[in-house]
DNA sequence: GTTGTATTCAACCAATGGGTTTAAGACCGT
DNA sequence: ACGGTCTTAAACCCATTGGTTGAATACAAC
């Protein structure tokens, strides 16, 4: 569910060009045509990768005339951070206890356990 | 340059299966075959994740005989918080400095200025 | 209503990605 | 040397993607 949802986010920031769109909109917001101006794509291009970030939840759009001004969802941020955090905390964790463990056989090398994972 | 090792990573961690197989080595290193006993799919597929992974830089890999234990290296992560952090802040200044534009609209509520862009 | 501007839709194309199967490579045990 | 295990390589399939061009929509201005 929220699966997905991390999968278009990642997806969709795996693109420079749109990476180089969310910076542009971290700034400030910005039309269609704004945007596209700085690239030497099509601007149909650029509409479609603005597509793809609002799918992901990364933008979203309102209504100026014929204009359709993009803004930067910054909340979905937090989203990604979440994720990275917990995995990072939780691969620093076993580092730290790894090298206790490390620095325990030092002290009294007796049993060697056979294996590559680290069991609960 | 580090451009495209952030296109990686970000694409890397766009696949279910992928932020799976790193959730699964933040607890512990593990082995080709390890990792893909969980899956329904093929042992190569998860050969080929793992490559995707290590090429972004966020898996290495030792020999133990034929074997091949696969390491996760939450250095990567800092890149990408980095990048998140920036654009975070970015965005939240903006709109922070957004609010104080509009109070002052309150208080003296006289020129209209036009344009969707917040200029510098 | 016609012209002009901003944006999207549709059809298409080349390249990539995730999956498969079959075969090969690397290594241990006997 | 031979069979068994772990892993990767190669060739192929089909779906997706980023790009194109050309037409359609939506709106403002005249």
């Amino acid at each position: 569910m929220t699966d997905d949802r991390l999968s278009r986010v990642f997806a969709a920031l795996a693109d420079p060009t749109r990476r180089d769109i969310v910076a542009r909109l971290a700034v400030g917001d910005a039309t269609v045509g704004e945007l596209a101006e700085p690239y030497d794509v099509s601007v149909q291009a650029v509409s479609k990768h603005l597509r793809v970030l609002e799918d992901a939840g990364l933008v979203s759009r309102s209504r100026d005339a014929q204009r359709r001004p993009c803004h930067l969802e910054s909340g979905v941020f937090d989203l990604m951070t979440k994720w990275i955090e917990r995995y990072r905390r939780e691969a620093e964790d076993r580092h730290r206890r790894l090298d206790a463990v490390l620095e325990q056989m030092e002290e009294a090398p007796e049993t060697e356990s056979r294996g590559s994972g680290a069991a609960s």
